[in-house]
DNA sequence: GTGGTTCTAGTCACCACAAAATCGA
DNA sequence: TCTCGATTTTGTGGTGACTAGAACC
């Protein structure tokens, strides 16, 4: 595979501003993308390497955005006759009200060498190459998560981004809000904003800070209302994409431990989202009655989002985190058999009591190890 | 280019039980 | 409205089974 090494890597502007090089010759600047290959190349090596045969004539490109020559173009400016990925795109069309309203679509990908594949082209796209969109996920989510597209949520008609009705953990709309997410992403600014403390204590078992200042739930209130008022100010063509839509999506997304840290329960009380709660870990976004999605932004509210989302990938974290540290010690000292709790004999629970016994008594207060 | 095998990496269910949450009196 | 006891639900980690993809022939 002929992965991007050259600038950021990530697919977006990258730390400068040097257009991306092709992955092929090394030469010249890149103008399209290849998902197949995850390859930036030029039009040389584009039309040497995807003109070399029938698989690899049917590779799906896209161009690269014309603003920062280093990701690939996920729509189409009409008004500036520009090929933009999604971050330049949010970029300069939330600059100004005029700017937000030009008429955007998306790009469909080149299929077949030398000609652009028309609608057919991106509506076979289909789930083998799936897996290839990955790499541009980034783009992906911001897009997604700044262009609340009907046509995004068909499944098909993505840009060739394909959603199958994933819903972005990050999505930050019913955050608009404050997801569960933001709670855990955005904890260690939020704990220094807010002064809030990590509250650790025998009978507390929290691990994960309790969130409760004045300041958080006023936060939250505004964020809830703005989440009630949060209206999508993109202007496609209102006739053939009416953005203010309201979605009844009923998707479920469960998602494991290992990959969301849930805030611990203290903290929803501040949290009057109720419906966001679902037992298990599962994050049911738009589960129950119809989810008004929001219809418009203004641009400095968009750029505030985008922001904030960037902010947050920057400091999302995989590890999973620990509700209750006293269930992760006694987890830690159960007797297991292949991985599997085993049942205690009655010796072993006795040597734990006397066990923990001592520990409380020479440790005037437990001690909740660190992670 | 195709098909089969092997290897690697990732995901998930399983288990027992204390702690937390919920419910009713 | 508050308290208390009983009941239900949740969360915890290591291991093996399973699957998908890569590598190789």
């Amino acid at each position: 595979m002929l992965k991007q090494e050259n600038g950021g890597g990530d697919g977006s502007a990258g730390c400068n501003n040097w257009p991306r090089i092709c992955d092929t010759c090394r030469v010249s600047a890149c103008t399209v993308y290849c998902r197949a290959d995850s390859a930036y190349l030029c039009a040389g090596c584009d039309a040497r390497v995807h003109a070399a045969n029938q698989v690899a004539s049917r590779h799906e490109r896209v161009w690269v955005c014309e603003a920062c020559e280093r990701a690939p173009a996920a729509f189409l400016c009409k008004a500036d006759a520009a090929s933009l990925c999604a971050a330049c795109d949010a970029d300069i069309h939330s600059a100004n009200p005029l700017a937000s309203r030009h008429h955007r679509v998306p790009i469909p990908p080149i299929s077949g060498y030398g000609a652009p594949a028309g609608e057919e082209g991106f509506l076979t796209r289909g789930g083998e190459e799936e897996e290839e969109f990955m790499d541009e996920e980034d783009e992906e989510e911001a897009a997604s998560w700044l262009l609340l597209n009907p046509m995004k949520n068909n499944n098909n008609l993505n840009n060739g981004f394909l959603f199958n009705g994933e819903v972005d953990e990050y999505l930050d709309l019913m955050d608009g809000g404050h997801s569960q997410f933001t709670d855990q992403y955005g904890q260690n600014q939020q704990q220094q904003q807010y002064g809030v403390v990590s509250h650790k204590s025998y009978g507390g078992d929290s691990v994960v800070p309790v969130q409760c200042g004045e300041g958080k739930t006023h936060q939250l209130q505004q964020q809830q209302q703005q989440a009630q008022h949060f209206q999508l100010g993109l202007d496609f063509e209102p006739s053939k994409a009416a953005y203010s839509y309201s979605a009844s999506i009923s998707q479920s997304v469960s998602i494991s431990s290992m990959d969301v840290g849930v805030v611990p329960e203290s903290t929803m009380n501040d949290v009057s989202i109720s419906h966001l709660r679902t037992p298990k870990g599962t994050i049911d976004l738009f589960s129950g009655p119809a989810l008004q999605l929001p219809c418009q932004l203004t641009p400095m509210d968009r750029e505030a989002r985008v922001l904030r989302y960037r902010e947050k990938k920057k400091t999302r974290k995989f590890e999973k985190t620990i509700r209750y540290a006293s269930r992760k010690a006694y987890a830690e000292t159960r007797p297991r058999i292949k991985g599997r709790f085993a049942k205690r004999t009655d010796v072993e629970a006795e040597v734990d009591q006397m066990f923990s016994t001592t520990l409380m008594t020479e440790t005037a207060y437990s001690i909740v190890p660190s992670y």
